[in-house]
DNA sequence: GCCGTTTTCGGCCCGACTGTTTTCAGTCG
């Protein structure tokens, strides 16, 4: 079982928390947790690279030292300085710093004057009221900690993410509140959510305003607060009642550029960026650019970056992994949008668990604007889907065809999701098969096959004459069910030789591929569909999720397929 | 522990809020 990068990532953050509630110098600690990012952000599987003898060192972050802890994981699964350090440090101690107020230090205090190791043990000693006598505590935190101890038990114990689309509603509504402040001017959501990450873990709200105190005032009596964690002139901190925390930050209108490019991130891209600007000396900050104590510019977005010499940077793109490079050497990838989207290949009707007519499913996607919509109902082994058989196919293969002579500016392509069976094969016959536009094939059971099996499976299947897109090509659902096992690097070469096309799910639970994967499909000459799978005819609307996706994974319009004119298209198909 | 169009050693992004602080440490983003 091949280590994956975000288990290495994982073992160096573990050991970095360790380290600094030990008390280690934090540049370590922080290199640490700087190679941890940049590893899990990494497009290649590590552990294939290591094991093909491949220079890591290129990898931002790993030098000499990193690079052999990195082989010593690949190779044993662990790392040998973290277990060594879990037996003078009890691990229970990382569960304490993920309390609110609770860092390495006041951890490190806890453990050597009290001996707490676990989340149930600072209770009792909270409630002993032995915590508020320690140096750099209060009878407050004593009191937050027996809170925050409680409303944990109440939320689980991992910190929650919110996926995109369900904040989407929060963030509307409160920023059509804050509009209605008075003095406010500019109200704006920065953060991941900018960035567009699949899922969020807070909002970071911007304004810009005349009377800031005023701001702060009416943003904390929000109906919605549930909790204000912190409250001052220029940022404060509230949970909502559906528990997600927002942060609201304002400016004065001159700062807004820097502040936007400050509050969107990641911290990352920022820290970089402010080290070019150091190196140019300059300092920057959410107000602006300094020189000195003169305020060169904070505006607009487009002026930072021009004061280190770098055009515009997307924001999906800001992740500190490769983009300032590229926008160095003028080679940003020029991101598509959902205008340059010219239809939808993946689609379910009535006939199996769609809600949708054909033809109800095709005036919609007129109404988007496409040239062609793919039907791609299920094949028959998907049996709760009413899966269709050979001959009920050729009955609906029959159907499209009439329709579409009555059809007007739109075209419905005719094709199946069909079921990759475990032995590889193809769940219809090649002589129904081969009366279609295109086949987009699926894994739809048997998930949990070994990542060699799961894989060979696939290759298989893609080596079907017939196969044309893989649909949702890991079987993740986000925050619900894990992507299979897979060899994504050896299926992307076999994707690669045979012109198979892999699909970016764009239903916002789905959004597989992953935005690390949609960028290696580039990086390998791997072509992309972008696909709602939509199930009906409002589902249509679920497109922007995956352009989002795409754009977070370098994608251009001719990187993907349906950015491709229908005559184009059929063009391509008939290869 | 990493890293270098000044550097292989000496730096390492920058600021707000809390608590209790009379000048700052800890935490957070």
């Amino acid at each position: 079982m091949p280590v994956h990068n975000t288990e290495i990532a994982e073992i160096f953050n573990e050991y970095a928390d360790l380290l600094e509630i030990e008390g280690t110098n934090q540049y370590r600690v922080r290199a640490y947790r700087n190679a941890a990012r940049n590893i899990s952000v990494f497009s290649r599987s590590i552990a294939e690279m290591a094991n093909q003898k491949e220079d890591l060192s290129r990898i931002p972050g790993l030098g000499e030292d990193l690079t052999v802890k990195v082989f010593d994981i690949v190779n044993t699964g662990k790392l040998l300085q973290l277990e060594k350090l879990k037996e003078r440090l009890p691990a229970g101690l990382l569960d304490i710093i993920r309390l609110p107020g609770l860092g390495p230090k006041r951890a490190g205090v806890l453990y050597s004057k009290l001996g707490v190791t676990s989340i149930e043990q600072l209770e009792a000693a909270a409630k002993q009221h032995k915590v508020r006598e320690l140096p750099g505590f209060s009878v407050k935190m004593e009191e937050n900690i027996l809170e925050d101890i409680k409303r944990r038990g109440k939320a689980g114990t991992s910190e929650k993410r919110y996926k995109l689309f369900t904040v989407e509603e929060i963030g509307k509504d409160l920023l059509s509140y804050l509009k209605k402040i008075n003095g406010v001017k500019r109200v704006a959501i920065a953060g991941s959510y900018r960035r567009r990450k699949e899922t969020v873990g807070d909002l970071d709200i911007l304004v810009t305003h005349e009377k800031q105190a005023d701001v702060m005032q009416q943003f904390t009596e929000y109906e919605d607060v549930e909790r204000i964690v912190s409250r001052g002139e220029t940022r404060s901190t509230v949970i909502l009642r559906s528990g997600i925390q927002i942060d609201l930050r304002s400016v004065a209108e001159d700062s807004y550029g820097a502040a936007m490019h400050y509050f969107t991130g990641s911290k990352a891209h920022n820290i970089a960026i402010r080290k070019k600007g150091v190196n140019k000396g300059l300092k920057i900050n959410e107000y602006g650019v300094f020189q000195g104590d003169e305020l060169i510019t904070g505006r607009t977005e487009e002026e930072i970056y021009a004061r280190v010499d770098l055009p515009y940077i997307e924001p999906e793109l800001r992740e500190n992994n490769g983009e300032i490079e590229a926008a160095q050497e003028g080679k940003l990838p020029k991101l598509i949008s959902l205008q340059d989207i010219n239809g939808d290949l993946h689609s379910h009707t009535s006939a199996t668990d769609g809600r949708s007519t054909l033809e109800e499913m095709a005036r919609a996607a007129k109404e988007k604007g496409y040239q062609y919509l793919a039907i791609t109902d299920h094949s028959k082994h998907v049996t709760v889907a009413h899966g269709l058989d050979a001959e009920r196919l050729a009955q609906q293969i029959d159907e499209i065809e009439r329709l579409n002579d009555r059809l007007d500016g739109i075209v419905l392509l005719k094709g199946i999701e069909v079921d990759i069976l475990e032995d590889g094969s193809l769940d219809l016959p090649h002589d129904i098969l081969k009366r279609l536009d295109l086949v987009v094939c699926a894994v739809h059971y048997k998930f949990n096959l070994p990542a060699d099996k799961q894989t060979e499976r696939i290759i298989r299947g893609i080596d079907n004459s017939y196969f044309t897109i893989l649909a949702h090509p890991t079987g993740r659902i986000i925050g619900e069910r894990e992507p299979y096992q897979l060899d994504m690097e050896r299926l992307m070469k076999a994707a690669r030789e045979t012109g198979c096309i892999l699909e970016l799910n764009a239903q916002p639970s789905r959004l597989d591929l992953t935005e690390v994967y949609a960028r290696m499909a580039k990086e390998m000459n791997v072509m992309v569909a972008i696909s709602t799978d939509s199930h009906s005819t409002n589902e249509f609307d679920s497109m922007r999720f995956g352009i989002y996706q795409a754009r977070r994974g370098w994608l251009e319009p001719e990187d993907v397929l349906n950015t491709r004119s229908r005559k184009e298209l059929q063009k391509l198909l008939k290869k």
